[in-house]
DNA sequence: CTATTATTGATAGTTTTACTATTAATTTTG
DNA sequence: CAAAATTAATAGTAAAACTATCAATAATAG
């Protein structure tokens, strides 16, 4: 999609990489770069070398960019929540019901990412698909405490906050918000994985997204 | 945990290792001192060279048991499935009512592990240590499709669909049991993987269990 | 109780990944 | 146009993820 204000830019915070990928082409192709290989190969599958390949550049080029893929890998998650929080704040601004809010908001957080075209050089419905199936493992992985130092879960952890305070407004005594909305949000991602590789493990229903209708229908009972 | 019947053993698909490692000490050292390692080092740290030093033995014997450190994990999370299912039979059979049985059946799914003692020779705290941290990588990874094939997440899909049965006997109409199981499960493995390492995504409530409280809530309030 | 077989240990080697370093070529900017 | 910054090209290292070989030891069958 255009970005709904023109001359709108996501800013990603500067300890996640060593120079900036939105200030030159080579930094550019390396995101569209990596988008599109992790896609295609995995996190894991993927490397700086054949990234470098596919750009035609070369491994110590990209090195200049990012310390490590799991660097490139916060980045993308970063942008990604970044991203969402614009849109939310976008779409729920001027609501009038906390209620309307959360049901935008829980609609946000869980749909499918179909928006065709790209916001900046950035492969949206791919890079939904990399937060899916990738994403977890920023938080799995053993330098999750020093990342978290660092900054790197801040979008999301305030998109999470964002959103917990429009439940208290529903419901000021329910007791677990946070937890209520990183299930959702964590929950859908791996429902829509599950969908695609492991589907004993979810309920697919034709003709409605179950995976929004489920957890929306989660969150109202819970909180009242 | 002494195992409730004696001389019971859960066995694991043979699929997944090339040398039964309950069938020799050099065996039950390997999977003593993964358990270990992997606790203390994450699963991405972990190598067959680091294992083979841990136990006096050597890298090479190592890989005469098991293919790779990615079938090592899948074993530990099909042991785990497998003794869960085992204690869950046990636990709920002859319970008269499908709500009590589902009540168990919750605690179980998303309770802390605190047996003391071993099952066998593995340390079921670290085992379920090794589940909320690590398990989820088996799900996520590249392979997932082809380790399906395989059977590798078999245990796994038939403790959901045991409790689905449950569910369904409750209110046959509930048309989300499978999602609702797989993320009652997957949420309490994180939300206690984030009141570790990110607590501002969940909510830690002293002098009570909120996790499972709060995914018990969740389950009764979904089928109703 | 020896001969055969299976298992393990010791050693060595290959390929790939994840980097770092150096220098030359190119582009940007002052 | 000159100086500075950026990138490409090349080379190299350390560790990870395996594979292969053979000798030593343990298990077992006849």
């Amino acid at each position: 999609m255009e970005s709904l204000v023109s001359n709108i830019q996501i800013q990603v915070q500067d300890s996640l990489y060593l120079k900036d990928p939105q200030s030159s082409d080579l930094g550019k192709k390396i995101i569209k770069g990596s988008i599109d290989l992790i896609c295609e190969l995995g996190f894991e599958q993927f490397t700086f070398k054949k990234l470098a390949a596919r750009i035609s550049s070369t491994e110590a080029s990209v090195y200049r960019y990012f310390e490590s893929k799991n660097r490139v890998l916060l980045y993308l998650s970063n942008w990604y929540w970044s991203w969402l929080e614009y849109r939310m704040v976008f779409t729920i601004t001027n609501l009038p019901s906390a209620k309307d809010q959360l049901i935008k908001a829980v609609h946000l957080l869980t749909e499918q990412v179909n928006e065709d075209g790209n916001f900046e050089h950035i492969n949206v419905i791919k890079l939904h698909q990399i937060i899916l199936s990738e994403s977890l493992k920023s938080y799995l992985s053993k330098d999750v405490d020093s990342n978290n130092e660092g900054g790197a879960f801040l979008p999301y952890k305030n998109l999470v906050e964002r959103i917990t305070q429009i439940i208290l407004q529903i419901n000021p005594h329910f007791k677990y918000p946070h937890m209520l909305i990183s299930t959702v949000v964590e929950g859908a991602h791996l429902q829509r994985h599950f969908a695609n590789h492991l589907p004993r493990l979810t309920d697919v229903v034709k003709g409605e997204d179950a995976v929004t209708e489920f957890y929306s229908q989660i969150v109202f009972k819970a909180i009242q």
